[in-house]
DNA sequence: TAATTAATTAACCATTATATTAATTACATC
DNA sequence: GATGTAATTAATATAATGGTTAATTAATTA
């Protein structure tokens, strides 16, 4: 049992990065909203009621992170969800936390 | 759709503070060896390696949110996950996030 | 090429989180 | 009641986040 204890702690270093990421409720609110499908930053903006700004950092703190890409087109910029873990977490915990 | 996203974000109220509680370590650390069975605080410190009044802050920490219970017996006092849906998250997340 | 729109980046400040050290409480034993 | 041990609480210093405003870039259009 001990045992299985290091085991999780050890573990413990691949997990605990999803969840700094998710702890933000913007950023999660935007891993919320891309998961509906790829939007412009202003309709992510006017979806939260946020600082464009503030949006933008966000996105790009979620981009480095590995869980968005981004493509441009004219003056407006297209991001969309890339991480493959994070809809099937999600719709998990809706199940368990919400009871949905 | 709309409607749908708009839904979610009313719902991330709830699943966020969760997201708070185990974006620490120490923290989730605890949370993952209390799920194995109820254990003292200083056992908790060894297993952690860390200073025992961080732990003991930690813990206050996690039962204050009702995640803990615990008991005295004599100078030691025993903690107790209390929480019914850790378990089960921690069980899903190593399944998605660890594929086990 | 000046003006406009969309988005990013930089700079900054207030708040919160992390972690340490020192002081305190609570119980047990001599 | 003095001593020792286990744990908590208080006080504090430092690092990280959250969020704002202002400046900058990049593309579009008059």
């Amino acid at each position: 049992m001990q045992q299985k204890i290091k085991t999780t702690l050890k573990e413990s270093d691949k997990i605990i990065p999803f969840f700094k990421i998710v702890s933000n409720t913007t950023r999660f609110k935007i891993l919320c909203i891309l998961n509906e499908g790829e939007k412009r930053v202003g309709e992510i903006q006017e979806l939260l009621g946020a600082k464009q700004s503030y949006v933008s950092q966000q996105l790009r703190h979620l981009k480095n992170a590995g869980y968005l890409s981004s493509r441009r087109e004219g003056t407006q910029i297209y991001y969309q969800l890339i991480d493959k873990n994070f809809p099937e977490i999600l719709k998990s915990l809706r199940k368990i936390i919400l009871k949905k």
